[in-house]
DNA sequence: TAAATAATAAGAACTATTATCATTAATAAT
DNA sequence: ATTATTAATGATAATAGTTCTTATTATTTA
């Protein structure tokens, strides 16, 4: 992968922000900063970005979203502002318990807990 | 909701399947038994099937899957063949541990376990 | 500096889904 | 039973999110 302007925006871009950001989201940041960036390009790098493990693609719903945090984590999802926000939880016994249980070789687990965060509840 | 015969078509035809179909199986299963039926009628139907709570939607990457089985529970999928195969496991302790920690109002935990199945590992 | 080729912009194409609207079918009122 | 009401439908246009195509540009290599 050679060196290029455009990939080093986008990646700092998101690697800027908690928010777990869009495609969407981020080209329309990069607009302000290269105005001739194109959405394809966004799209091409974010693919390449997160193939490479320099940061991580999930899907919230039916869209995409780009993540700094490449270590495995959780996420609360505030039901009435969409907000998604990080959790570090332990899932070891879970895990095993899977294993064990069902003969299923575990290599990830996502885990969305749904509900009102601190502003909304 | 008034009585309608494709809709009860589209509910039956979720109810008889453990493979979480999308709404493109359904609508060419629900097609060898009433072939004028048309899309926009089982999109229509599966929205409002899993509004009133008699199936369940989740969605798997970017596509939406539809569920007879409306009791909670989490997901193994297959990183080889991309089953998913559903299963119960206690959760109790982990929404309680995120309720206290982040003054967060736990109301649904979604958990997807990745990795292989017993047919690929 | 020139050749090789990865990266790009622009926009077409694609997939999943929702919306529109004239027609049809299910139910309610007569 | 017939008619009136309106939810449900088929056909298809529209939309959102994303990927693909192609001619051009930028980065790296020789």
């Amino acid at each position: 992968m050679r060196f290029s302007q455009k990939r080093e925006i986008i990646k700092n871009l998101v690697r800027s922000t908690d928010t777990h950001p869009t495609a969407d989201w981020v080209f329309r940041e990069a607009k302000q900063i290269v105005p001739n960036i194109s959405l394809g390009t966004v799209y091409r790098n974010l693919k390449q970005l997160s193939g490479e493990g320099l940061i991580r693609k999930f899907y919230d719903n039916n869209v995409a979203r780009y993540d700094w945090n490449i270590k495995p984590h959780s996420h609360l999802k505030c039901s009435s502002c969409g907000d998604l926000i990080d959790v570090k939880v332990s899932n070891k016994n879970f895990k095993k318990t899977i294993q064990k249980r069902f003969d299923f070789n575990v290599s990830d687990v996502e885990i969305t807990f749904i509900g009102k965060c601190s502003k909304h509840n």
